[in-house]
DNA sequence: GCTTTTCTGATGTACGTCAATCAGTTGGGA
DNA sequence: TCCCAACTGATTGACGTACATCAGAAAAGC
């Protein structure tokens, strides 16, 4: 005997399948009594639904769409093959993921974006954009509609986004902030802060762990104020390469979001590569590269494939109705040097 | 419309579907030249055979046997534990995990075991052994009967395993080896070493990507030779106490396993835990205690869910005949500092 | 006791694939 | 020409669940 199926239970419950399926998929038209009497079978045979003989027979297809800003750098890049990927491997298990790009500054256009998806299109929604008042009534609405949604990489917790998907920002910061001090070998000097381009409040919670650490531990270090200058690669590379070369006292740099191919020819630039701590967030191309040629220690990440299947469980679950299991939707912070570059 | 089903290929390909269900599931009785008309419509048609209803159908179940060793301490515990979360989490998928203990340090015990395994009871087979010639008869003889294998954590390569799923054991050295040479900033120094109980190949792995780091980039830093002593805590307590005591030029201390609560009470006897680096293999509850208690530096670990996860990706790929995204499959080298304790 | 409502049973179809059977069609050799 | 293969078609019944319909039973109201 395998597992029970419906039957066993009706036949245990001495009711008929209709009911049983009734009671199962709540419902109306069941006798309170009658309820109790097919949970208790449901209980004593230890039966548990055959998911995918019901979405067979449902033909339930799961349509998650992922917002996205445009234009962002290699991490969302690299993030955007992630889904691809994961749309194939998972089209067999009928789930589709669909990709929505949108501009990276201009906010109201991700909230009508937003507001425009529908129950009808999509059964699950991932974002990542910016926390702005739009975006986070357009993400309330949606919840509204009755669609899953979670926040990706950078939190909205104002809205009531179900989850959120990425590390503990914070965490990562001090990590950052860990891996710098102990490199720097207890020397005195300052850290070059740069900041990321990206979005707003993962920066600010990075920096904010960075900045506790460093004032808790390490307080020969002095961190400096947070260079903001990615849309302007020219004009940042002179700054970059004049800060460095006029100031020796500075030991360490630290990127608050991925490193760009203009930032670290500033830092190669001014010559003193080979002297400076350099730490940065995210695994791209670039930060491969970098760690390669010995010219960033270390890179804070998180990876991008689980980032995507993570985001995959749980809009799933919370279509299925399931619980979701928290510990498993953990997202790591990685610390990755040249040796285990994976 | 949809996404294509075999009806559809049928109809595309002008055949019946009973030849196309002969060709899909490459059953004889199929003419070359009409094969490849169904092979070129299914290329058209961008079909994909839908598992779940392929498996519903066959009332496939998947059971797989994890063989694990009884008694090696904490990290084999804690797969333990996320294989039982693992098979809960899987059960709606068909995918039934099943784990055997086998004694430590017999390896025929082992191999008997694993002989006694068939593709009757089982669908496929995870092994966590040392590598002995027993070991890697048996599991060749395993793959004969048809069982897809995988070995666990440290690898026998020697045996036509179809997978190893850990992780690359000589860069988890050789990263903590620059971990160690970067924290002690440039101290001249010695470095004792600590033999892991768990299995061979593993261990001599790690201490060959140690040496390698530590010969190429920190050449002020002396490796001592291996002690291995976990059978006997009571001695071993004394010795490692002992030695620290009396040669203060030992900087640092890395355990090629995971350390063990004796172990790290002889640390802390000596009473040098303050002053040493302190690096250790795998995430466990003791390991996590001594990150928490600034008592270990660094922990090079693998995510033991991943690990379970991945297992359960293959054998299931073998078994279904399909092809293994190789870069999903790759175990990552964490890096796990008090900061970023997950 | 009668009607009305609420609950329950019985039954059937669908989902996409697998597997098996039986009948029919080719093609090649004798 | 005939026959025996080797192929192919048509059909059918699983697999476990969802969902709809209709008839029948029990419960409630009068």
């Amino acid at each position: 005997m395998g597992k029970p199926t419906v039957h066993d239970i009706a036949k245990e419950a001495g009711v008929s399948l209709a009911t049983v399926d009734r009671v199962l998929n709540s419902r109306p038209g069941v006798r309170e009594k009658t309820v109790r009497r097919v949970q208790t079978a449901v209980q004593t045979l230890g039966y548990v639904r055959d998911l995918t003989a019901a979405n067979l027979s449902r033909k339930r297809e799961y349509r998650f769409v992922f917002v996205l800003p445009q234009g962002a750098g290699q991490f969302v890049e690299t993030l955007r093959a992630a889904l691809l990927e994961a749309g194939e491997a998972h089209a067999a298990d009928r789930m589709a993921v669909e990709i929505i790009s949108t501009p990276m500054h201009d906010a109201h256009v991700v909230a009508d974006l937003l507001n425009s998806l529908g129950p009808k299109l999509y059964s699950g929604v991932a974002v990542l954009a910016q926390e702005t008042p739009a975006v986070r009534d357009a993400i309330r609405h949606l919840k509204e509609t009755g669609l899953p949604v979670v926040t990706l990489v950078s939190d909205i917790p104002s809205s009531d986004r179900d989850h959120f998907v990425g590390i503990d920002n914070v965490a990562a910061g001090r990590t950052a902030a860990v891996l710098m001090g102990r490199f720097l070998g207890g020397f005195t000097g300052k850290i070059l802060i740069s900041a990321s381009s990206m979005l707003a409040r993962d920066s600010i919670e990075r920096r904010l762990g960075f900045d506790n650490v460093m004032a808790e531990r390490f307080g020969n270090i002095q961190v400096l104020p947070s260079l903001e200058l990615r849309d302007q690669p020219a004009r940042m590379m002179k700054i970059v390469k004049s800060v460095l070369q006029s100031d020796p006292s500075i030991a360490g740099v630290y990127s608050l979001g991925p490193i760009n191919e203009a930032f670290l020819a500033a830092l190669r630039a001014s010559g003193r590569l080979d002297d400076l701590v350099v730490i940065t967030h995210e695994l791209t191309p670039i930060t491969r590269t970098g760690l390669l040629a010995d010219e960033i220690d270390a890179v804070i990440t998180q990876n991008v494939g689980h980032l995507v299947r993570s985001a995959m469980r749980i809009l799933r679950a919370k279509c299925d109705g399931r619980r979701i299991i928290e510990s498993q939707e953990r997202i790591r912070t990685d610390i990755i040097i040249k040796e285990n570059l994976p």
